[in-house]
DNA sequence: GAATGACATTGATCCAAGTCAAGAACGATA
DNA sequence: TATCGTTCTTGACTTGGATCAATGTCATTC
């Protein structure tokens, strides 16, 4: 069941259990196991995620290379780019662990919406919310250093550096592994010169 | 009036006169002077602007240096983080040149969306698209190197090369003056060695 | 327990961006 | 025209990340 959703709903909503009620109807929960990878570059977009046990990374490959864009933990929506549009994806998302999540299709958002119009404050409530989070991560990002990068992930998100390994978190930071390795010798030691 | 601002949704979502009526009363249009300062760091952002005419920039202040985050031109929101919410902004606005835009505020915005609920459809619609363009810029800038976000400035906004002073195009790429100087001259002879 | 593979660290070298300082180009204005 | 301020460029030097290659560490498996 997806009470959990309700459950994180409500922390943003008032949500009555008639609400509740409609999300566990209109939505399911499925399981991806380890390394499942959700959607592939070309592909249409046809699901959005809401995590309930897991962590799933979305990434794109340029010249042959990966670079890690976002790490998507429990209680966090990972909604495609162009999801449920005609276009072709540019990005990967992948299971970095065992993954449980309820799965939404756009069509049948739609349907439900239509449904039940009070919906809509919910969804642009959310909207909104992750939309200031992009802006603070891109305007965080944009005016930080790879070091300054990962103080911050040391201190805000600490559970990612357990979960995931350094090399997807380097990429994550914009650095090469090698480099991570380096930020992370120079920060061990800051007890000398200077 | 501010007929641009349906003119502009009506490519979006069907925008009906009715509708067009209530946007443009309850909307109201301000010029403001090349240099005027919309918002500054610390102040509570009480207003979203659409851009008629001008160019609005937003920058942080970080060890006193100043680092662009964004530059909006005509046709385009400025939703400040936390609008409307009670929290002080960490960002500033400023008009780089005489600026006209349509200007909302959170309480007529609720006004208007309790009186016409149809308009939330319009709403969500363009937070959506706003977090998408977000989410394409994160991944973008996440991805690319300065000599790359140049590159793709030349091909993508040309006309913001034409309008905004190259020391602020090189704090939106992430770099000082002398480097973007730098890096305009490596592209200018691409026929040398190797 | 030896071999394999995945991940992390280290060293050497290279290069792009940062920094500091000087000058060039340009426009506005007296 | 002379002067001033602002923006852009250039030069010399430093620094941090990229790259390539070697080695270390650890878990898995034969």
């Amino acid at each position: 069941m997806s009470t959990e959703l309700a459950t994180y709903l409500s922390r943003y909503m008032p949500i009555t259990d008639e609400l509740a009620d409609v999300l566990a109807k209109s939505s399911f929960v499925q399981s991806y196991p380890r390394a499942t990878v959700l959607l592939r570059e070309g592909e249409r977009a046809e699901k959005g995620y809401f995590i309930l046990k897991g962590c799933i990374r979305s990434y794109i490959l340029k010249n042959g290379e990966d670079k890690t864009i976002e790490f998507f933990i429990e209680e966090e929506s990972v909604l495609p780019l162009g999801l449920g549009k005609d276009v072709p994806s540019e990005h990967f998302l992948e299971c970095l662990e065992d993954t449980v999540a309820v799965v939404s299709t756009p069509d049948q958002e739609e349907r439900t919406l239509a449904e039940y119009p009070q919906l809509k404050t919910v969804c642009l409530a959310m909207t909104e919310i992750m939309a200031e989070k992009l802006q603070v991560s891109l305007a965080r990002y944009r005016t930080s250093t790879p070091e300054e990068r990962y103080l911050d992930l040391v201190e805000k998100r600490p559970d990612l550096l357990q979960r995931i390994p350094q090399y997807q978190i380097a990429s994550y930071l914009g650095v090469q592994p090698e480099s991570l390795s380096r930020i992370r010798k120079r920060l061990s030691r800051p007890t000398e010169k200077k």
